[in-house]
DNA sequence: TATGTTGGTTCCTAAACAGAACTCAATGAA
DNA sequence: TTCATTGAGTTCTGTTTAGGAACCAACATA
């Protein structure tokens, strides 16, 4: 399977890959998300070539994460800013700064402390059931067949039938 | 930079897009959590190609979030199983598989609901403060440098001079 | 007029990927 | 005994994508 077709997967992972799962997405995000908005700075702050940043940049702005916008005319220069839809992606970010802080950290710690200003201490951020609040751990979890996933079927016994 | 690089990057975000940043890898450790283990079940439910799964798997294998054991003798077969590292990953899953659900499901809802074995209740994941136990917005964090960048500051100073 | 800034595009080469076939060892069935 | 099957890969052959560098366009500054 060629990797465009793995967003029609009726899988939120898929989907959910097929849009930021490449690798220098993820680090464009990071640096989205550190209020970083323009071509040059995104370049100069992760060092990738050119070509593909300007590549991925057009992909996030054709699927709605970030938007282009101008912020000055003459000559008319444009950034990147998340969306909503952009900045619903944090808890995603946080995610994986959390296990790269306890996974990844070769033994000297996290690279970053973070904290959280509405309490003001410092944190780390935990996957918690929406309804008892509770941490959430792999097992724990079943999934059960939702409406999104009957679509699908349809389509694809539809598609097998023409 | 070549993206092979980016793993050295005193960024904990850019360490984990270093090891599961790839878009089959998500799909590989999505497939693991549903508790799929052996090279022909990955490969027939992902459809990806074998070369490229052997050699994903064999990453997997190298940095640890995947153990291969044997599960049979003659002829030997060798099964894929999260560590305690992999089991880690969870939150990441959790998160893509929440926004995935809200922001990609093309107006026809989730593909799967959710159901927390230990309340019982239809849920969807939920990225808290760890210590105020209230969700996490995007510019609610800041980030301070933690032991593991002045680590790698030295590291860097020194591979300079030398 | 020369130089710099910003946000790209073009070109060439090197690496990675898709798809299919092939290997190998052990079993099972005819 | 011979043939087919299973599981876990590896090999082969194009096609795509990535990396690196240079180039372009529109203005601004000296």
């Amino acid at each position: 399977m060629k990797w465009t077709n793995v967003g029609e997967m009726p899988c939120s992972i898929a989907r959910t890959a097929s849009v930021i799962g490449d690798s220098w997405t993820m680090l464009i995000l990071r640096n989205a998300f550190m209020r970083i908005r323009r071509f040059e700075d995104f370049q100069a702050n992760l060092g990738l070539t050119r070509h593909l940043l300007a590549s991925r940049l057009k992909r996030l702005v054709s699927v709605g994460i970030l938007s282009r916008e101008p912020y000055q005319q003459r000559p008319v220069r444009y950034e990147y800013r998340l969306t909503e839809k952009g900045r619903a992606l944090y808890p995603i970010i946080m995610a994986l700064t959390a296990w790269g802080d306890t996974w990844m950290d070769e033994g000297q710690g996290a690279p970053l402390n973070l904290q959280h200003k509405n309490c003001g201490k410092l944190m780390h951020p935990v996957t918690v059931c929406s309804e008892c609040r509770e941490p959430l751990n792999a097992g724990e979890v079943t999934a059960i067949p939702g409406p999104g996933l009957s679509v699908a079927m349809a389509k694809k016994a539809l598609k097998a039938t023409a």
